[in-house]
DNA sequence: ATAAACTTTCAATATTATTTGAAAGTTCAA
DNA sequence: TTGAACTTTCAAATAATATTGAAAGTTTAT
């Protein structure tokens, strides 16, 4: 395969990923270009490989900082900013699975406190009840991967897991 | 905290965290309400409880229904279809990522597959191979971990990972 | 202090995803 | 058959989300 269609296919899924993963498909795009690219880049390139807008690439140049996946960096001499991603992947999955964690899945866990402590004793409520305690252990398990994943280091997770099988 | 009150944050909160998951935000919240239901319910049920139309209840528990989270009740003598969902949420846990991985990991991993065996020897060239070599290995892990976590019955996998911290 | 080089913001616009609801389709009892 | 009771479809409307680009803001060299 040529270098040219690998790249455009590899940025294009990387992109439709990104979109079924909470992260929009612009700053997977940016992302996937910073991966493989094999100096920093600044906005101009980025604009440039990507057809989009300075603002676009500004604001998700910014929300993959956020995300702790790319950095500034700071060439001397230069007034403009280039900026790279970490290229280990273990990190961004580490990362990804952190940023998840706060986001979406912490405040779960505190709603499911909050309403498994409903009163009454009605069929509707105790099913309530029951499902929502299901759902709170559930998730409380999940967190614990989660946990396990995000402070083991290098691939130590995948390696036991591999042992399992 | 009262039943109602309670009711409609979970709903609520199910309708958002769906949408992060890539499931719709009112498909989230048919689940939700079945799951929480101590009977069957019609399409009229859940249109009346969630104020949302025929074609997008229909279209919605249809989906449920690939997604193997709900399934048709015939009651006797009945015209009307009802819905129930499955409330074993370590099922549900096990369907979702069975889905997620047929739907979104298994095309990446082939798509990473065809584009690592890119041709050519430059620097620029070398590099993407590096990285597509390594988010290959990454895809690969996790679809292991998945087929783990699919195959496990009942609590299993958490059990074990329990047991490692 | 000025202006060039650059970054950030945000209202307007475009795109994408979801929802509606009426019409078409299906099933079944009579 | 017929028609009542129900389900499904899908084009159009609406809502949600992402993008643009020009203006405002900031930084640095002189």
């Amino acid at each position: 395969m040529k270098y040219s269609e690998a790249k455009e296919k590899y940025i294009q899924a990387w992109g439709t990923l990104g979109s079924s993963w909470g992260v929009n498909r612009t700053m997977a795009q940016i992302h996937a270009l910073l991966m493989i690219s094999t100096t920093p880049l600044s906005t101009e390139e980025l604009m440039e490989e990507l057809k989009i807008s300075r603002g676009n690439t500004n604001m998700n140049v910014r929300a993959l900082m956020d995300w702790g996946l790319a950095e500034k960096v700071l060439v001397p001499g230069e007034r403009r900013e280039y900026f790279k991603a970490d290229k280990n992947v273990m990190n961004i999955g580490v990362q990804v699975a952190k940023e998840r964690k706060r986001r979406e899945l912490d405040p779960i866990i505190k709603l499911l406190n909050d309403i498994t402590n409903v009163d009454g004793d009605t069929a509707e409520v105790k099913e309530f009840r029951k499902v929502t305690k299901d759902l709170q252990k559930f998730a409380t398990q999940t967190e614990s991967v989660l946990d396990l994943f995000i402070k083991s280091n290098q691939n130590w997770f995948f390696k036991i897991l591999g042992k399992m099988r």
